[in-house]
RNA sequence: GGAGAGAUGGCUGAGCGGUUGAAAGCACCGGUCUUGAAAACCGGCAAAGGGGCAACUCUUUCCUGGGUUCGAAUCCCAGUCUCUCCGCCA
C-alpha cells in the first residue's frame, strides 16, 4: 500500500515510477477521489466541532440545533467513507514501486544474473529427470497422488521422504545457529487481513486455497507461502527500535491454486499445489532493508554452497517481480536434466510497502513511529531443492548419493538406492 | 459443545454519563546531582487523519458494528477475540 501523500505530492512522478511495472494501473482517479476525500473530512470536521461545542456549553436551547447536526454528518461521513473506500480499493492494488536499481524490463528476459557459483557437473552419461529418478527408485509416485488428491501432488516416500526431512531440518538448523534466526512454527491457515497484509488479497485471490466456513465473512486461507504468517506476525504493533531487526525461519507446507499457470511445469514436482519450503523474514528499520537483503540472500545462497550444488543469483527486473517487492533477488540452481537454472530461492525486500498494509511501526530513536520495512525470502523451497539433490547427485545406475552435509541427518546414510 | 470473566496508551492498570486523550506504575527521552554510572529528584512522552510554509491548530480513536443521549471509555443490543472451568478430542 502506498502512502496518498506521496502520490499526491507527486503524482506525474508516481505514475512515471508504476508504469516500469509490467502491469496496468489505474492511477487517473486517485486525485479526484483524494480531493473529494479530503473536502469532505473538512466539512465533517466543522460540523463535528459545531456540534461538540453545543455539548460543552450544555446550554438546552441548542439541543434541538445539535440534532440537526448530527443528521448532516451523518449523511456526509457516508458520502465520505464511499469515497474512501473507493480510493483504497485503487491504492491496495498498485504494486510496490522498484528501487533505483532494479533494471527495467516486461518479463524474465530482462532479468540480470549477478553471478554464477558451483561447478555444473560433467555427467559421462545423460542425467535423468528427478520423474525418472523417482520412479526407478519407487520412492516418488505421482499416479497414486493423482488418484488420492488431483494433479500437482506426489506421494514422496521411504528414503526420499526422509532427504526431504533432512534438507528442511539442514536448512532450519543452519539459519537458527548460523544465521540468527528465531524458529517458528507458525498455524498454516491464514485470515484475510493477515493475507491483505503481505498483498495476496486482494488482487491475487485467484491464487489461493480457501477454506470454506459456514460463516462468509470469516474467511480463512491456506498459506501460499510462511512470508504471509511470519511477517504478520508484527502486524498493529509498535516495535521497540531495540528489539530489530527480527529474524524468522519456518519451514511450512505451502500451499497454491497456481491459476493461469496450466501447461507450465506439468510434469514432475517443479510445480505443486503443495509443497515444502524453510522461509525467512526479517522485520528491519526501513533504511536497512538494503543490506538486509544482501545478508538475506547470502543466507539462501550459503544453503546451496554447502549443499555443493551449482546456482546463479539473478536480479529480478521491474515486470517481473512480485506485487509487494521493491527489489527481489532469485536463486536458480542448476537442473541437469533440463539443463537450466530453475528457480529455487525468491528473496524480495518490500521496504514499508507491506508494513503500511500491516500497520507495523517502530518507533525510532527520535522517538517519531514510522513504518518497519520487511524481507522475505525461501531459503530455500525444499521441493526444489529435493528435485536438485536427486538430479545432481545421481548416479549411472540410478542411485541418488547423500550430499555431504546431510549425512548427519540420515544416519549416515552414504545414498539412496533400490535396496 | 456447556458455564463464567475480560478487551483501555509501548507495557501493566484505574476510571464506569459531562474539559477524561484518559489516574498511577513501568519502559523510554531530556535535565539536576555524580569523577562516571546507579539511585534520587524535576520535566517530557498515544495513534490516525485534516488545515497551515511554520509555530500551531482542528477532528477522530478506550475490541468491532449498531442504538440511547444535547453529551458515552462509561448505559443498551449484536458480533469478534482472549482467558478460566467442565465436556470431547490429536
Amino acid at each position: 500500500m502506498h502512502n496518498i501523500k506521496d502520490i499526491r505530492d507527486n503524482l506525474d512522478n508516481f505514475k512515471k515510477l508504476i508504469s516500469k511495472r509490467n502491469v496496468k494501473v489505474e492511477t487517473n482517479n486517485i486525485s479526484e477521489l483524494d480531493k473529494q476525500n479530503r473536502t469532505l473530512i473538512q466539512n465533517k470536521e466543522l460540523l463535528e466541532k459545531e456540534k461538540k461545542d453545543i455539548s460543552k456549553k450544555k446550554d438546552q436551547n441548542l439541543f434541538e440545533k445539535s440534532k440537526e447536526i448530527s443528521k448532516k454528518i451523518e449523511k456526509i461521513s457516508s458520502d465520505q467513507s464511499q469515497v474512501k473506500f473507493k480510493l483504497d480499493e485503487i491504492l491496495s492494488s498498485i504494486p510496490n514501486i522498484p528501487l533505483d536499481d532494479v533494471p527495467e524490463g516486461k518479463d524474465e528476459n530482462s532479468n540480470l544474473e549477478i553471478e554464477k557459483s558451483g561447478e555444473i557437473k560433467n555427467f559421462d552419461f545423460k542425467p535423468k529427470s528427478h520423474i525418472d529418478l523417482g520412479d526407478n527408485l519407487k520412492m516418488l509416485d505421482f499416479d497414486l497422488a493423482s488418484k488420492t488428491s488431483g494433479s500437482r501432488f506426489v506421494f514422496v516416500t521411504k528414503k526420499l521422504a526422509m532427504l526431504e526431512r533432512a534438507l528442511s531440518n539442514f536448512m532450519i538448523d543452519t539459519h537458527v545457529n548460523k544465521n540468527n534466526y528465531l524458529e517458528i512454527s507458525p498455524p498454516l491457515i491464514a485470515n484475510e487481513n493477515t493475507m491483505y497484509g503481505t498483498g495476496q488479497l486482494p488482487k491475487f485471490e485467484n491464487d489461493q486455497f480457501e477454506l470454506v466456513l459456514e460463516d462468509k465473512n470469516d474467511r480463512k486461507f491456506l498459506i501460499p507461502t510462511a512470508e504471509v504468517i511470519l511477517t504478520n506476525m508484527v502486524k498493529d504493533q509498535i516495535l521497540d527500535i531495540k528489539n530489530l531487526p527480527l529474524r524468522f525461519v519456518a519451514s511450512t507446507p505451502c500451499f497454491r491454486k497456481e491459476a493461469g499457470s496450466y501447461g507450465k511445469d506439468t510434469k514432475g514436482m517443479i510445480r505443486q499445489h503443495q509443497f515444502y519450503k524453510v522461509e525467512l523474514v526479517s522485520i528491519v528499520e526501513p533504511n536497512h532493508c538494503i543490506e538486509e537483503l544482501e545478508r538475506m540472500t547470502n543466507c539462501a545462497t550459503d544453503i546451496l554452497d554447502q549443499l555443493k550444488l551449482p546456482y546463479r543469483k539473478v536480479l529480478l527486473c521491474t515486470g517481473d517481480m512480485g506485487f509487494s517487492a521493491e527489489k527481489t533477488y532469485d536463486i536458480e540452481v542448476w537442473i541437469p536434466s533440463e539443463k537450466k537454472y530453475r528457480e529455487i530461492s525468491s528473496c524480495s525486500s518490500c521496504g514499508s510497502f507491506q508494513a503500511r498494509r500491516m500497520k507495523a511501526r517502530y518507533k525510532n530513536s527520535k522517538k517519531e513511529t514510522n513504518f518497519v520495512g520487511t524481507l522475505n525470502g525461501s531459503g530455500l523451497a525444499v521441493g526444489r531443492t529435493l528435485i536438485a539433490v536427486i538430479e545432481n547427485y545421481q548416479q549411472v545406475d540410478g542411485s541418488i548419493i547423500i550430499p555431504e552435509v546431510l549425512k548427519p541427518y540420515m544416519n549416515n546414510l552414504e545414498k539412496i538406492d533400490n535396496n
